[in-house]
DNA sequence: AGACTTTACGTATTTCGTAAGGATC
DNA sequence: GATCCTTACGAAATACGTAAAGTCT
């Protein structure tokens, strides 16, 4: 069971429609279909009764709404305060006082990407002095 | 943010240690930490610090672990109050007439590990006739 | 016929495992 | 040197989208 399978659910379920379910989804109908029923196979049992309108909820359909509306509102509320608890870390950049901040876009993204989370401050700082006022590293720790 | 991710996450958490939960994980390391990477880039922060001896959680870490140990058994309790609701489905299982319904009882015994709540019922079939009498399918619903 | 969902199938993306690379003690 | 974790890369599995098929009103 997957976070994304109960979001296809609940829109499918919210929508009544496979169609416009798969819109919303920004999805074409058939990978929704097949998620539907790949979701159906897992749980054992089946989750909607195909009408010619549409698609209606079957009791366990109606309990897994429930459930998958609980779990993904409770998912979206662990990020955020993860995300809270994740504040504090600060990488400082000496930066060259000539080069006016413009330090390359890129390499920054790159150092986003490899770590993740990190809170980069530029800091301007004579080109005699790189070191931009911080202290050297040992024991793998900046001091 | 997916569950599996949680679940690797959870398992590096609880062994401190990438390799060991990796094996636990039935996985290789290098899967196991390119998933907690891309965690904590979805997250927008770092979740653990790596140290010599494997990995430790940091402040976000903790909070997540919390959280995901809540999420997971959750989404376990959703699964099976959801085949609760959707029972009375019944699993005709067609055996060949001359097994003397000596079907294995360790593929039965898997099955009903698998699918909790799952009625299975055997039903004698000649081999000439694999379906055991069953119809065909057609418009979504067996006849 | 009209509206809807499902199956078929080729393609693109993602995910995995093995091997090489750094880093720390 | 030993023990970790991470990056690189080729291969397998998965997911998607288009097109065709099936079902029901």
């Amino acid at each position: 069971m997957d976070l994304r399978a109960l979001r296809c659910f609940v829109a499918v379920a919210e929508e009544g429609h496979f169609g416009r379910a798969a819109a919303r989804l920004h999805l074409a109908q058939p990978p929704l279909s097949r998620r539907i029923r790949d979701l159906e196979a897992d749980l054992g049992c089946r989750l909607f009764d195909r009408i010619p309108t549409g698609a209606r909820l079957t009791p366990a359909g109606e309990v897994l709404l429930a459930e998958a509306r609980d779990l993904l509102e409770r998912a979206e509320r662990a990020r955020e305060r993860v995300r809270g608890a994740g504040a504090g870390r600060v990488l400082v950049v000496g930066v060259a006082a000539g080069a006016g901040l413009d330090v390359g876009p890129a390499a920054l993204a790159a150092l986003r990407r490899s770590r993740p989370g990190l809170r980069v401050r530029l800091r301007e700082a004579p080109v005699t002095d790189p070191s931009a006022g911080l202290r050297e590293r040992r024991g793998g720790t900046w001091r």
